[in-house]
DNA sequence: GGATATGTGGACACCATGTCCACTTGGATG
DNA sequence: CATCCAAGTGGACATGGTGTCCACATATCC
């Protein structure tokens, strides 16, 4: 850990994924509809759009009563949460203890085109449970959220940036899942092209010269 | 008009204001009711969460029934699109032919940054609207984004910049209301404080040289 | 094997949506 | 001024999702 600076250490998802008490080991029924849920809600959100899945929906899909689904997951939001916290802890790891320019030790314009092209990829793997997971404002409220900010924070500083507080948002607005969503699909921009956009960008910003 | 490469100008919003159906003149107490309807809608999104707002409330607090708000609006969010009319024409009229920087004749990353503040502006004073207007996906499908991004690409391609297509949406993203209503009324951040930024961005970006 | 906390699922009340239809009213026409 | 009809109106309705409650079942502990 090199960055004497306060990295973001607390701030990684370190409960045990949502909807999982952690007091005592579950009982097996309970482990058992959990799995089935979430499989279930995998299922659901990949074959139709996400923000139109139901908890009604979740729980005939996985077989099981609406109140048992209420009991572990308040909304179908937490759900997706629920899936895409092992994508997201892993990204985290990465960026934190993981090789450059990924990791620690490359300059910090480097640093924020890798994270851009990772984040990019994981939109392009999970892109429904995303949407299923960000809707509103309940993106700026998730536990991720707040690591992604940290982290941009910490490489803004480092590059001398303007005003590192208020550019954190500018710089992962375009990471939203909608937007995300809007140029693959509707504008029907590859991928690899998006992340090529946003490398260019990120070296504009934050490299020390420009060309 | 001096930018002969094709300025977007069929893209201006002309169409008579949503709601209001063109054919002839309306009758004198359907006028009325839309007027009504427009001056509740208008209270309603600014004194409670905008994407709360139901249709229902809309008709009761305009004093009439609910079928006869769906004759003109299929939803809340084309209402706040009607409120919102005015504003984002006055804003394009002054991007197409209004004095520079925002109007044509200043470079373009100056024209972007006088661009945001704009934006900036329009969110600061307009956000419960916005909000209320733009909920999910609709935001891309409005005329007035069109707009903003036929602009852009346009300064983009007079800055030269790496991938114009490609690096619209992100540019646009910051913009969105929810990420400017994070900005000024959960973190904080003055809305001067957020156009520095952006304009900031905006020079490192499309400037030709750095500082 | 019995006691108990935990988990389960159906039922219920509530609210918003969007549509339908019988009634009313503005305003053009003779 | 009386008449007519198309446009406008509002209440009622069916539908579907949400979140909660409660009687019952079933794992786990003793």
């Amino acid at each position: 850990m090199e960055n004497g600076a306060g990295h973001p250490e607390g701030l990684l998802l370190d409960a045990p994924s949502v909807g999982a008490p952690a007091g005592r080991r579950p009982r097996a029924d309970a482990a058992r509809n959990r799995a089935q849920i979430l499989a279930a809600a995998r299922r659901l959100f990949a074959e139709k759009d996400p923000r139109a899945v139901t908890m009604g929906d979740i729980a005939r899909a996985a077989g099981v009563g609406r109140a048992t689904l209420y009991r572990r997951f308040p909304d179908t939001a937490s759900v997706a949460v629920a899936l895409l916290d092992e994508h997201e802890r892993e990204l985290q790891g990465a960026m934190m203890t993981g090789p450059p320019p990924l990791g620690p030790g490359a300059p910090p314009d480097e640093r924020l085109a890798a994270f851009y092209a990772a984040m990019v990829d994981l939109l392009d793997r999970h892109l429904p449970l995303l949407l299923g997971a960000e809707t509103g404002e309940r993106r700026y409220t998730t536990g991720a959220y707040a690591f992604w900010r940290a982290h941009l924070r910490v490489l803004l500083r480092e590059a001398g940036a303007h005003d590192p507080e208020a550019l954190v948002e500018p710089l992962l607005a375009p990471l939203a899942p909608e937007s995300f969503a809007h140029q693959r699909d509707r504008a029907g921009l590859p991928p690899a092209r998006i992340a090529a956009a946003l490398a260019w960008s990120a070296r504009r910003l934050l490299g020390g010269q420009v060309r």
